[in-house]
DNA sequence: CGTTTATTGTTATTGACTATAACCATTATT
DNA sequence: AATAATGGTTATAGTCAATAACAATAAACG
């Protein structure tokens, strides 16, 4: 009754064909994604971090100094909706948020150094859960793939 | 105040540095989804349809016969969630559900006259929204990046 | 100047989508 | 025959993104 090829972690299942829908790019791309998100949301959740939250962290620590509204714009979510992950951020001490003297609605963001710390380990824990999902690729390979995504997003290198 | 090059449509903004983050797979997989996402939405919603009802029309074309639970495994999402969608596009007349006479239980899918022709013409429209939006690809690259994202999902072809 | 317009951070709210649990009918298992 | 498992369904709850409105502040402009 099953497929002749069914392994105990079988992701495939029954052999379903998508001709149309499989050659297109987008719905590859969310595949592909729906692949390393719930092991991204796994490792990071032992930090008690979210998605959402691990990038926000990531920009700031990689542009101290940025203002919400910058964040908001650089990951392409509404500002209204940073306001609480910069809250719960600052609230355990991995991010600070300074008034900007020479505009009073600004708030200029920079990681602490804990926050910076839980960053980088949290980052490698992404890169580790990659490589178990995606297997390993050696930096060559990497770096193509991202050029190759990159030109996708129309920033080329080139 | 703004940073030099800025053309109407920027799409980059102030230059936000994303050395860490940026190199994340995940995270380039999710922006270029987000370039296309919209677009296919706007394109699907001239017909009246969703990514997700598109996706079941595309799926059921392809497999004429499948049954409910099987589609839901093959989109990865939950039957009950199916649902609703299976019955709009039944309403509409862009597929049929046949009782499977051996299992009384399960539905046979298929989609109609109609219900084909939508979903080529819906194809179409987003495979001309993804040469919009990533720039038109010859079929030699598009095959490539689709292995490649093939690759990522565990789906190697060799 | 002074008035108007725009921007920033914020709150509250809404809608869309996803996941979960429970249920009945039917089939499989034992 | 009794029990367990499966398919479709319904209802519900939780998560997340989008929108509108607002006060404080700054910018634009007469």
């Amino acid at each position: 009754m099953a497929q002749p090829d069914e392994s105990p972690d079988d992701r495939t299942g029954p052999i379903v064909e998508d001709l149309v829908l499989g050659s297109l790019i987008g719905y590859r791309l969310k595949r592909a994604y729906m692949r390393i998100q719930p092991e991204a949301q796994r490792v990071l959740a032992e930090d008690d971090l979210r998605v959402v939250s691990f990038s926000c962290l990531s920009i700031i620590a990689d542009n101290p100094g940025i203002v919400q509204a910058e964040l908001a714009q650089a990951l392409q979510m509404e500002r209204s909706n940073l306001v609480v992950i910069i809250d719960e951020l600052e609230d355990r001490g991995l991010i600070t948020r300074t008034k900007v003297p020479t505009d009073r609605r600004r708030y200029a963001l920079g990681v602490t150094l804990r926050g910076h710390h839980l960053r980088d380990r949290a980052a490698q824990n992404i890169r580790e859960a990659e490589d178990a999902v995606f297997g390993r690729l050696d930096e060559d390979d990497r770096a193509t793939l991202i050029a190759a995504l990159l030109r996708l997003e129309g920033r080329a290198t080139a």
